[in-house]
DNA sequence: TTTGTTTGTGTACGATCGTACACCGAAAAA
DNA sequence: TTTTTCGGTGTACGATCGTACACAAACAAA
């Protein structure tokens, strides 16, 4: 009875356990991911049924229940998704640039890069940040609250923003966070046959950067009413 | 019988003839009346239905045909009600306010109880800019662009502004009217009952269009790059 | 090994959906 | 006047929806 199992029954492949718990984390993601492609293909999140969703991850209507109550409930893994790959943004931006062109310009064109590599989380938060679902909205937003608390504390230290409060760094973090989120949705809609309307577009996103900082830098802390 | 029909048939209230094509405008209308109604019961645009929109209506399903052919079109009506809206607001905000306090802060206000008193149009347009349907997406695009160069024709005679080119004007309005927005989901979704949260999101825009203007202010026509 | 839990399946029901077709009555055109 | 046009009704069909229930197989615990 000790030696009745010689080995494992796969040495050639490392087979992983797998235990119950992992099975039902990959047919979750499976889920999350039919949900993606289907956001992928033109859809928006509030219109997809539970049906749907699992008839694209493969698997019967009901087995959907047994990961989610409702559609909303896996919106809120994506919401999750979608913080990870701010953050990831964030990181990245965080290496600093070669700064042969204005930081600013750079700036812009890899958040952009980023919006185009990450299209469906981005048609996501840009479509239910304002959508359907109350639940999803906040979430959402506090996510993005997130990600603006981490955009400010990384620029704190840097000396160009000195003269600004906490609070006020806070203020104008939001102020650029709204204005590159809002220009998400345009990139994602722009006819592919035409660069330079994406030139201008990037164009004026600068402008707007540019703007805003400038304000920021003659922002004095001062009673304001 | 040529006197058989001695007068009209209600001579004491004036009696419209109402021809045909008024009776068709005024059901159009009704339907569009009752795609806001349900907008305002919480409902999103792009989950209504024909069926249901005719239901609200108090018309039987076939009829909508008659005036759209999909929920799609009558969301241009709605887009179109929309323009005519945010000009009422710029006309409004014509008047020279009895500037007594900022007059930033004063537009501010003025503003978010514009988008209190008409909240099922700003719903409208918060969700569906970003939202299902890409036609309805550029029709509300392009409406907001009318009123960006409405917003630049107003501001431009101001001498506040005399520093800036027609095209800098026009990206600093568009960024305005992009955080203006923005605000008007988050006022929408505010709990109804701490005023003081609100109190603290004002003073959030408020100070994010300083920034703007006074990045504006000292914004000069050099080459960027 | 036995027993229970859990994950996914199969089937089914009622409601709602978009849409097609035939029809009616009143306004407009002849 | 007669005829035509047209906004609105009624009915019907097939598809899809959310969800409930019973069940099978696999894993975990005993």
């Amino acid at each position: 009875m000790p030696n009745a199992r010689p080995d494992t029954p796969a040495p050639a492949t490392p087979e992983p356990p797998l235990s119950r718990q992992d099975r039902k984390d990959l047919t979750r993601q499976s889920l999350v991911q039919a949900a993606l492609r289907l956001i992928g293909e033109g859809r928006s999140f509030t219109s997809l049924g539970i049906r749907e969703i699992a008839r694209e991850a493969g698997m019967v209507p009901n087995a959907f229940y047994r990961h989610f109550r409702s559609p909303d409930e896996l919106g809120l893994s994506l919401v999750d998704e979608v913080g990870a790959t701010l953050r990831g943004l964030l990181r990245q931006a965080r290496q600093p640039s070669s700064a042969q062109t204005s930081v600013v310009r750079q700036s812009v064109q890899v958040y952009l890069q980023y919006v185009r590599d990450n299209r469906v989380l981005f048609r996501f938060i840009s479509s239910e940040r304002a959508g359907g679902s109350r639940v999803l909205r906040l979430a959402i937003r506090h996510e993005v609250q997130r990600f603006v608390d981490d955009t400010a504390r990384d620029l704190a230290p840097l000396e160009a923003y000195q003269g600004l409060s906490q609070a006020s760094l806070h203020m104008v973090c939001g102020l650029m966070v709204n204005t590159l989120l809002a220009a998400a949705p345009e990139v994602l809609d722009l006819p592919a046959d035409e660069p330079q309307s994406e030139q201008a577009m990037v164009q004026d996103f600068v402008q707007q950067l540019q703007i805003i900082l400038l304000g920021a830098a003659s922002w004095r802390e001062a009673e304001r009413r």
